[in-house]
Order: C-alpha cells, then structure tokens, then sequence
DNA sequence: TCAAGCTGATTGACGTGTCAATTATGCCCG
DNA sequence: CGGGCATAATTGACACGTCAATCAGCTTGA
C-alpha cells in the first residue's frame, strides 16, 4: 500500500477517534456531576482536598501542592483564591522563606473531601471499572501507554 | 469474592483510570496545539467552519448549526461572537422568520478551514491511529462502546 | 384579535484554563 | 556589600463552558 493511500484517516478511524475522546468526555461529565451533587466540590477542588488531605500537617507548599498534582503555579493560584473564598482552605505565611506560601487544609474542606470520597470511588467503579472486562481494562491500559509512548517519541 | 472487597477501585484499576482520561487530554492537547500552529484555529473553530463548510451556501441557521455539531445554543452563541470578531463568520438576519440569524461563512474562514484540514487529518492519523496496532484500535472502538452503554444503562 | 405561552437567540455571572507580566524575596558572586 | 539573576506566587487579560435570565417575535385558542 502506497504512502498516499495511507495520508489521511479513514472514515472508520476517524469515528474511533471521535468516539473514544467522546467517550471520556461523557463518563468524566457524568462522574464529575455527581461529585458536585454528592459534595458540592469539583474535580480540581477534589484533586486540591486529596493532596492536602495526605500532606503532613495536612498542609503544603504552593509549589509543592502544584507539583504533587500536576498544575501550573498560575492555575493553582487561580484555584486557590476560589476555595479560599468558599472557606475549603487557607493560606498562610511560609516561616522559612518569605516569598513562599503554605496551604492550609480548613476543617470545611475535610469535611467535604471525606464526605466526597466514598461516593467518588464508587462511581469511579461504577463508571469505568465496571462497565469493562478485564480484558477490556487491560486494553484500555495498554492503549493508554501506546499513545502516550508514541506522543513522547514524536 | 464478598461485595465489600469489590466496593472500591483497586490502585491498579484506579491507575488505569487516570491513565485513560489524562492520555485522551495530552493526545487532544497536542492535536490542539498543531491546529492552532497550522492555521491559528481552536477545536471549537474548526468544528463550526466544518460544520459550514458542508452546509448548502455555506451558512445555517444557529440553532441548525448547534444541533449539527451538538452544542448547547448559548455556548454556540459565545463562540460565534469570539469568531464573528475575527472575520471568520458573518451573522445574517434571517428573511423567513425574525427571531432567528443564519451564520454564514466569511472569506477568511473558508480560507482557514482549508489551510487547516490537511494538516489536522494528519496529525490526528500520526498521533492516534498511528500510535495503536489494528487490535488496539479496535479495541478502543469496544471500549468506547462498552462505556457508553453502561453510562446509558446507569 | 390579543393575551398567553413557545421558540430562537443573546446576555450576564461565574468557574475554569492558559499565557505573559508583575511583585517580592532569596541568593550568589565580584 | 550590592547588583543581577533565580524563584515563589500572584495578577490581568483573555478563551472557553455552563446555567439562568432575558428579549423579541411567532403562534394559538377563547
């Protein structure tokens, strides 16, 4: 087969590709529905909650908080100001350096975050887990890992 | 196996589920990235210039047009403004009915459409289908299916 | 006919995300 | 010491998305 044929997706690669980033978007959508329903928080705020809640002292760098999940500096600190406001955290003064920040787990966002978790792993379970075989899981993992090995590779 | 040890996620099935929604947001990310180098369009864009493009006279009535590529009218509403103050499309009144408008393609969206659409079947070749074997593409063609028929099912 | 209600579309408020610029402090070296 | 650079974090501008409210024009039935 020429390198012509094969320039572009075929109509059914592209339906697969449609389908599957679909796909995520729905059972993320759904999953993130009920999180706001079961516990008022978001994803990012459950993501924030989670790495406090495991932090010595329940709390954390900014730095740190961002690099533990993953976040811009500059998207955290964006998310920050709105959880302070709901009164889920606190910042305080870092003692040891004086440019730096500690966020601070508030009893309102543990509270929140344990009431959270139980229903979240559970629909997590639901959602996905539940909804493939084994099989099907493992591939779902393999998949994963091709893509992203081929995303790095270029 | 009692129902209280499969209540919740293991960690592995917990890492393929982060691994599967995070891989479909960096293939999406960098597909995103090389449409806007190529032709300085986001998805949201290209999907209304798609959707014109196709149309009889290249231009639809709004609600058409949402209904089309499955948006909600007043996300349409706000893209179309962003859009409308680039020049890529024009909103026209439409003759048969007052309330409504018919959106309709400008020059300049034509003309990135175009430049865009060789270069993105490329990318989203080179970076998805590229990337996974037959039976992984298959694979995930089942495992988007299988997801979606449990979210409907509940 | 005309008030009541339906529909097409926009708007405003706000949450969320990125990027670039800014502020303040720490640190290192001549 | 002190000027210059690195680092911590925030800020502002903007793109994008959802939800609820609004507004204008169509449609219908007593």
């Amino acid at each position: 087969m020429s390198a012509t044929t094969r320039r572009f997706p075929t109509q059914e690669e592209l339906r697969v590709w449609r389908d599957f980033l679909e796909t995520g978007d729905l059972v993320r959508a759904e999953l993130t529905a009920r999180l706001q329903q079961s516990s008022g928080l978001s994803p990012g705020d459950y993501a924030v909650l989670l790495a406090l809640s495991e932090a010595v002292g329940q709390r954390l760098r900014s730095s740190e908080l961002a690099a533990t999940i993953g976040w811009e500096r500059s998207r955290l600190s964006h998310h920050l100001g709105r959880m302070e406001k709901r009164g889920l955290i606190r910042r305080e003064e870092c003692l040891t350096d004086n440019r730096g920040h500690e966020v601070v787990l508030a009893p309102e966002g543990l509270a929140a975050f344990q009431e959270a978790t139980r229903p979240h792993l559970r629909d997590i379970r639901e959602l996905f887990v539940d909804a493939l075989t084994p099989d099907q899981l493992a591939a779902a993992g393999q998949i994963a890992a091709a893509l992203r090995a081929h995303l790095v590779r270029g």
